[in-house]
DNA sequence: ACAAAAGTGTTCGATATACACCCATGT
DNA sequence: ACATGGGTGTATATCGAACACTTTTGT
């Protein structure tokens, strides 16, 4: 107990954003190299420390901006990382976020990164600090939430196909759905809606294009969209 | 960025444990009154500072044990508080945790706590600093939890009759279930196991006692218990 | 013409829900 | 004897899973 003052303390707090996108069919993440000591050299999740002022979402979207340029982007507190031990230079606490994001962005490394670059789930190279954990712990995050929320539109552009939208779940889950099963649970979830256009200019007919319903509510006690 | 060296750091770091038990068939949590400046004599969630040298978990456990001096019990991370403002002190950030615990434990007040009482969920006192928030979203989670995963044996004894932990589930979740319905759900799951012991001493036939089977799976993709 | 992709229903098995009585035991 | 509470099965509705063909369009 002992609340009665702030005792002086040798503790930082840092935040820690992992960053999910679709390219080529894959799963990827935004990756740093370290420019400085500790693990110089080595790949780390992109983060840093959390300014006096500011709230942890705040310090976790301001990361998320310097790396992307993006604001307004799905982010969600992940877990906090607190082991005396996960930081040689001291007691460094991390609050991890992730956050999905759509589009390609080119990386812009910020100033204790040497560069910044997509690196697709699978075939990850060594992690700085305990930054293995918290992205296996991410991935587990975003399928679990894949499975009983809309979450995975966060991840397509404002306008997508039917198909598209049942690639993208097919590759975070790791698994092929049935084509007529998805477009009938999707639909029924009433979570999308169509926007009267048309991707067309491939091989075949044109695919009706549908838009997340911003007045959607799912996740409240819904039932599990792919069971 | 800029990870390179650490900041001089005006900033704490506390856990928040909110502790749930079942007592005279209600859900009731550990309150503390608080002694000192700031919102003293408030309500708030048992917690306090942590310390150089240990982990969140451990601090978890420890100011758990301190209040009711139980070890071994559940316990879970929750979320992270971390707004600027929400201690008038200074920068507080504080990690929550929920602990269910089992049976009738006297609370111990600790030194920053003039008293420590059980409070039953419904009809909460006003709480000091942002514990409100902090113990609406432990009472989201314990209720999301117990329709998915076997978690609702944490509030019973070590042996339990199939009445006693349907009713456990009916006042957590709010409202009744069918009896034949939940001992078949609950006996499919294979999470519990006969003692061979029963529990006599009142007007009616002798029940069968239970205990949870620590070889139990569970969560793991686990269908909803209670749909 | 051909290849690629969009769109569309039905059947069958599994699971969830609703529902009522008998009997053992303590007072 | 009576009140309390433990224990038990079935019928129906709902939901999930599996499955194939037709049509459109670009090359």
């Amino acid at each position: 107990m002992s609340r009665s003052q702030l005792p002086p303390a040798r503790l930082a707090l840092t935040v820690d954003v992992v960053i999910f996108r679709l390219h080529d069919a894959r799963l990827e993440t935004l990756l740093v190299r370290r420019a400085a000591l500790p693990h110089k050299g080595r790949w780390a999740i992109p983060g840093g420390f959390v300014h006096a002022n500011e709230s942890l979402e705040v310090a976790a979207r301001r990361e998320l901006y310097e790396e992307t340029g993006l604001k307004n982007v799905y982010l969600e507190q992940l877990y906090t990382f607190g082991d005396p031990k996960r930081d040689p230079r001291g007691r460094v606490v991390t609050v991890a976020y992730f956050a999905l994001i759509t589009g390609a962005i080119q990386p812009r490394a910020g100033d204790d990164a040497a560069e910044a670059v997509w690196q697709p789930i699978n075939g990850l190279p060594d992690l700085a600090f305990d930054h293995k954990a918290i992205l296996d712990y991410a991935l587990r995050r975003l399928r679990y939430k894949l499975e009983y929320t809309a979450v995975g539109f966060e991840l397509l552009p404002d306008e997508f196909t039917l198909a598209e939208l049942q690639a993208a779940y097919e590759i975070i889950l790791g698994d092929p759905l049935d084509k007529r099963n998805f477009r009938r649970r999707i639909l029924e979830a009433n979570v999308i809606e169509e926007t009267g256009k048309y991707r067309s200019g491939q091989i075949g007919p044109r695919a009706q294009l549908y838009r997340y319903r911003s007045d959607a509510v799912a996740e409240v006690k819904a039932r599990r969209l792919f069971p």
